[in-house]
RNA sequence: GGCGACAUAGCCAAGUGGCUAAGGCACGAGUCUGCAAAACUCUGAUCCCCGGUUCGAAUCCGGGUGUCGCCUCCA
């Protein structure tokens, strides 16, 4: 067996992905033969992240660790947007960072530290490997500035009185990533657009502040603040460069966030900044899209609450394709908690295993091995790879080299299969103590009638007793 | 109105021309155990409908039907 992570060897497996921009599964190869540079759209820290928003995260984060499995270095770049991205896509509204600042009676910078923090803590409680770089776009007002000058500079971009706007017209090809007729569109296009707008589909770069806006920078302009496609543009080319290998985010980021990206960098030098686009789709909720209105938000912490490990969560994920919208429901969070439970405990089993295994065994396990690599570097076919850790764990001999093997497979899967639930014990109460030692008598004594009683009474006070070889396991019910 | 996705066993879901259509959950049967739990074993689908291409299709083409998403805020 070659359980152990090592350097890219012989046993290299094509890596396959999903392109938006090809719409094909394109074969991978990074620019540079050891690293991947990666750009992730992050979070506007505006509000609560949902589960919705770390369904993205964790396919970015299993693209991340598919890649290092095969022997990449990574350099990961993720964005946090503190400023300048507004209530509408249209280039309308007000700030969503003010917006939400005014509605909390806070600073923006507080409401931007708020919601940065609960971030992270979501991304910690789901396993999710934090990015080498993490860019605040309020940090790099210099970097955004020169880049809109540039482009100013190159003719892609005019001023009106409002804003800089990117002149669309000026490029070869506008949309690049979805198939839409500009020409057709501007029929049906929004009435209420800048009317010093050149073409309906420009976008603001960098717009005036007016008299008392909470966030502003001096420029050449005048007081102003950035748009809130710039930043990305500048923050990549910043740390990676002007092409990297992937770009990442949601589906709903292609028809303006990456279309404008793009945009931006062909203004700039002519190229489209990454060479493979990556979006994940979308998580609904009970078969429909999962929003405000219909109070059908859910948080990682609904979750938690209702007492599952976040790494539940996880694991529902890896029941779809990332490219597939996926149903959340609470039966579905039962189910893969079960999942997760066996998981855990088939890890155990092995981790405790005395079996030998001989050359068969190791022949057949290689064989899962290999074809669980073959799975997650086909677009990261997690449902696919899930199919052959469950036959490890099924694996009729027991043996810590098997354990072995299911740790390499959770580098990809960070669901921590390792883990041993042993926490709650500590919780239970003095008087369901006292049950339980009373049951642990009459069990003893083989008075199986009052045993039964009191477990039925410890049930009733909403705690289980399980009898285990090893004891008594006591588990709060849910 | 424009663009797009999807439709596989009770539920979730893999599968992109050809071995007996993965896997998980639930249900049922059984082994084990004082019983229960856990663990383990066994059990289920011809792939929305119609037509076509092909020696051969869940997989390709055409036409339906249905569900959903985007174009306006959202990962």
């Amino acid at each position: 067996m070659h359980i152990t992570l090592q350097e890219r060897d012989d046993e290299t497996v094509d890596i396959y992905l999903y392109n938006t921009l090809t719409k094909e599964k394109d074969l991978f190869k990074p620019i540079n033969e050891k690293e991947v540079r990666i750009y992730s759209c992050g979070p506007t820290v505006y509000k609560d992240a949902t589960i919705g928003n770390m369904r993205t995260n964790i396919f970015q984060d299993v693209l991340r660790r598919m890649l290092k499995y095969n022997g990449y270095k990574i350099k990961h770049v993720m964005n946090i947007t503190d400023v300048g991205h507004l209530v509408s896509d249209g280039d309308e509204g007000e700030d969503k960072m003010i917006k939400s600042a005014r509605e909390e009676h806070k600073t923006p910078l507080e409401i931007a530290e708020h919601y940065t923090k609960l971030f992270f803590d979501d991304l910690k409680d789901l396993n999710i490997e934090i990015p080498e770089i993490i860019c605040k776009a309020t940090d790099y007002i210099p970097e955004m500035l020169e880049y809109v000058e540039e482009l100013v500079e190159k003719g892609y971009a005019y001023e009106t009185s409002t804003a800089i706007y990117f002149d669309v017209s000026k490029l070869d090809k506008y949309p690049v990533l979805s198939n839409v007729n500009v020409e057709e569109q501007k029929a049906g296009a929004r009435v209420d657009v800048d009317p010093e707008k050149k073409n309906p589909y420009d976008f603001a770069l960098w717009i005036k502040a007016p008299e008392n806006h909470l966030m502003k920078w001096d420029s050449p302009w005048g007081p102003s603040y950035p748009g809130w496609h710039i930043e990305c543009s500048a923050m990549s080319r910043k740390h990676l460069g002007e092409q990297f290998d992937i770009h990442t985010g949601g589906i709903d980021l292609i028809p303006t966030h990456h279309e404008n990206e793009i945009a931006q960098s062909k203004g700039v030098c002519g190229k489209i900044p990454a060479n493979y686009w990556i979006h994940g789709e979308y998580l609904l909720i009970n078969g429909g899209k999962m929003s405000k209105s219909l109070g059908n938000v859910y948080l990682l912490k609904d979750i938690k609450e209702k007492g599952y490990d976040p790494l539940v969560y996880k694991l529902l994920c890896y029941t779809s394709s990332y490219r597939n919208k996926l149903n959340f429901t609470w039966e579905g969070i039962e189910a893969s908690s079960k999942s997760l439970e066996r998981l855990r405990n088939g890890y155990q089993a092995n981790k405790n295993g005395t079996d030998t295994l001989n050359e068969e065994d190791k022949k057949e396990l290689d064989r899962l091995e290999n074809e669980f690599h073959k799975a997650i570097n086909d677009d990261m076919n997690m449902p696919l790879a899930m199919s052959f850790v469950w036959e490890v764990i099924r694996y009729p001999k027991k043996s810590p080299k098997i354990a072995e093997l299911l740790l390499k497979f959770d580098t990809v899967l960070g669901i921590k299969i390792d883990k041993v639930e042993k926490n709650k014990e500590i919780e239970i109460p003095e008087e369901i103590l006292k049950l339980v030692e009373e049951r642990k008598q009459a069990r003893q004594e083989k008075n199986w009638t009052e045993s039964d009683r009191l477990r039925d009474l410890i049930k009733e006070k909403g705690y289980e007793v399980k009898d285990t070889k090893d004891g008594m396991e006591i588990i709060k019910i849910k």
